[in-house]
DNA sequence: GCGGGAGATAGAACGTGTTCCTATCATGGC
DNA sequence: GCCATGATAGGAACACGTTCTATCTCCCGC
């Protein structure tokens, strides 16, 4: 039996596997940050997390989902400070969504390596990963949403969904660009801030 | 010395060298088709061509180069042939945008397999591949302008060019969802559609 | 205590992208 | 015609993702 999916946190069953699957995220975060995509090797990972290569494999079917895995963890923390924030500055919709993007990309872009490691995995990822990169896109709508409609309790309307998800689409490809070095972080910004007053003009 | 992009059709002095160049893209493209991203391997693809490994890099140095050019290959057909299309169908910008990219988005649809390899490829290129995405950039941009002012002499504006990248940043995170099987064809044009009136509602 | 089984380890092995090397070939200047 | 030089063929070699095998360890039910 092979599995298709990553093994989530909570059903790791012993406290040990807990935290081989930790050590894991840890490692392949620590290789990203310093060395971007090509410097997470299985073998170093697997190393610097002090598993065998075997169980790596066995906790992560692959490289890309592993660091689609950690992209996941990084994307709860985040959306996590972000409902804990619970005043977005901005009086429109277009400021506050702004400022939730321009946060978050200022963010990756003080790790430049780590964001081109999670970012091109999570391009390149194939069907095998949808559960996870369905989860990364879940967040960052939610996300995006929230910061349209501070405070409301109804589920975000459709038009809504479909603004956030352009925006995420936006987003992405901007960062993609940037990873890329085919845009400067300015422009990036810049790109991304039009869009937004293009989507949200109320 | 090692070149870093990729040799481009005129640059190649005899006819000998065009053929092979020709050849390797062809023998990419029916790779791609039959197998996707996989079976698009280098060994293979010199195979077919007819010429040694060490050839095909000699004229692509990396698959995601090859598999860039031939993205760009296809698009510059796909966009020549907009331009003779004349007519334009549509009354609107919006009306004329979608027709553009359902249009171009049922050609990739009739070739998974291929669209497959392409997107993914143009989606892991990483900046040794910038020239030949921004060309591809470049192409889309024209397409979308053109379809939102049919016949215009002046170049886009500021604001045209913004939109047109935007909607080109939603049509292709659309592919890859849609690639990735994360979307259906019918979700994707839905999508699609929905973006293209909420930016151009005139 | 103890035997059995799931999960872990170490490391060999395999496939494919990439590099490198050498012999051969083609071509343009004399 | 002949030579110098750069391009091509053919194939070995290497790196890293992935798979496989053999062995070990630890925990659970008895």
């Amino acid at each position: 039996m092979s599995t298709t999916t990553s093994l989530s946190a909570d059903e790791l069953g012993s406290a040990a596997q807990r935290d081989r699957h930790r050590r894991i995220l840890d490692a392949t975060y620590e290789l990203a940050r310093e060395g971007g995509f090509d410097a997470v090797q299985m073998r170093a990972v697997a190393d610097q997390a002090d598993v065998a290569l075997g169980t790596l494999y066995r906790y992560f079917p692959s490289k890309i989902h592993l660091l689609v895995s950690a992209l996941v963890r990084e994307f709860e923390r985040s959306e996590a400070a972000f409902r804990e924030l619970d005043v977005v500055p901005g009086d429109t919709a277009a400021e506050r969504v702004t400022f939730v993007m321009q946060r978050t990309t200022r963010g990756l872009q003080r790790d430049p390596r780590l964001t081109e490691a999670l970012t091109r995995a999570f391009m390149f990822a194939d069907a095998s990963v949808a559960t996870e990169i369905r989860t990364v896109v879940r967040l960052l709508t939610a996300m995006l949403t929230r910061a349209m409609h501070p405070g409301r309790t109804t589920p975000p309307t459709d038009d809504d969904t479909t603004i956030a998800r352009v925006i995420g689409d936006v987003w992405l490809s901007a960062l993609v660009a940037w990873v890329t070095g085919r845009s400067t972080a300015a422009e990036t910004g810049a790109h991304l801030e039009r869009a937004v007053s293009l989507l949200l003009r109320d």
